[in-house]
DNA sequence: TTTGCTTTTGAACGCCCGTTCAATAAACTG
DNA sequence: CAGTTTATTGAACGGGCGTTCAAAAGCAAA
């Protein structure tokens, strides 16, 4: 056998990332093969490499591209009063956790996996999105509106608190989306508070 | 060859736990091959079998002793006020963690490597820590020491940010330890507090 | 010094790994 | 419908995996 019936790069391609990003997720980089990932697609392992050149890359793009998504999405109104803009940033950082766990849980557990040029890329974007909050706290410190000792600690303490939301919130359970936004919300704004 | 001069268990023992900890923690347990942690003793890798029946129950080890330990240092005074018994708590998870930032990191990275059996037995430790502080703020609500909507989010959110402390504090660094306990116990205890 | 116990070696077992590539069949183009 | 492009197979490559075990060598007690 060959190519087979009803094969196209548009639908095989994307195929193969979602198919990589689950079993990434489910079960960590080091342990999925390359055959697994094409098992779940429904091709032999040597079809992947039309579509990635090898298995480190299928892991960085799929870093990458959350990572992207994630700064692109992200509320910026640096005119706004500091609160608000706080406001909207913890509902921001869970709503869109709660949407993407699967990529979530990548971002944060497979950053060793990725080779050292990789993982600088990666590294780099995970940092300005630490320093768009930072400048948050800082703007609410100049305007008197927060009483934060030290921004950076404050900005990897919330940073922490709200990605640990994706441990143990699940849709359909006990606290609806808005319920754990309101309670988070209140947690930062009276930590970051006189 | 066979036996090599010198070789004892209560030497060869202690330092094959060693190394897996020390290999698991800073390449994954996945990732991590038994005739690596062999060559980190200085042994082959047969020789292993004599200190582990497997590759898992090594794992396995490594992390329930963790949370044994973890629960076992634990301050435990309920009969203190609650505030009190927070600060505490604060302080020691802050710097039980600090001190064993490899233990903590394969206890919180390769929970999905351990067979079901394992897993139930770690997830089961790791529930009675938080269980722990969750009672500490449900003593603080009733005594109106603190005003706390849900105490079982306001415990997993403490839990994660404090944690999250693993990921960047390194001895030596900006801040001392005790500058970090008193800027996340400030925190704390204002997002606990009206 | 002999005997029995402890510890390790080194080879072997069967299996799975990431990746490459010529052959081939389906899809597209004109 | 002929010619070209695209997508996939299936076998192969060299290598590493966890684990087992008979043989051998160091150690300790008598």
């Amino acid at each position: 056998m060959a190519r087979t019936a009803g094969s196209h790069s548009d639908i095989t391609g994307p195929r193969v990332r979602a198919a990589a990003l689950r079993l990434f997720a489910a079960g960590g980089y080091a342990a999925v093969s390359m055959r697994a990932i094409a098992a779940e697609v429904g091709v032999q392992a040597g079809a992947l490499y039309n579509y990635t050149p090898d298995k480190q890359s299928l892991l960085f793009d799929l870093m990458q591209g959350h990572m992207t998504d994630l700064l692109a999405d992200m509320p910026q109104t640096p005119s706004a009063p500091p609160l608000d803009q706080l406001r909207d940033f913890v509902a921001f950082h869970i709503r869109f956790h709660a949407d993407r766990p699967d990529e979530v849980f990548i971002a944060y557990m497979e950053l060793r996996n990725l080779s050292p040029e990789n993982f600088a890329v990666i590294e780099g974007l995970r940092r300005q999105y630490e320093d768009r909050l930072e400048a948050i706290l800082r703007a609410g410190v100049a305007s008197g509106d927060f009483a934060v000792a030290d921004s950076k600690i404050v900005t990897l303490a919330v940073i922490a608190m709200l990605t640990g939301v994706n441990t143990w919130y699940r849709a359909g359970g006990r606290l609806s989306l808005d319920e754990v936004v309101a309670q988070y919300w209140d947690m930062v704004r009276k930590a970051v508070t006189a």
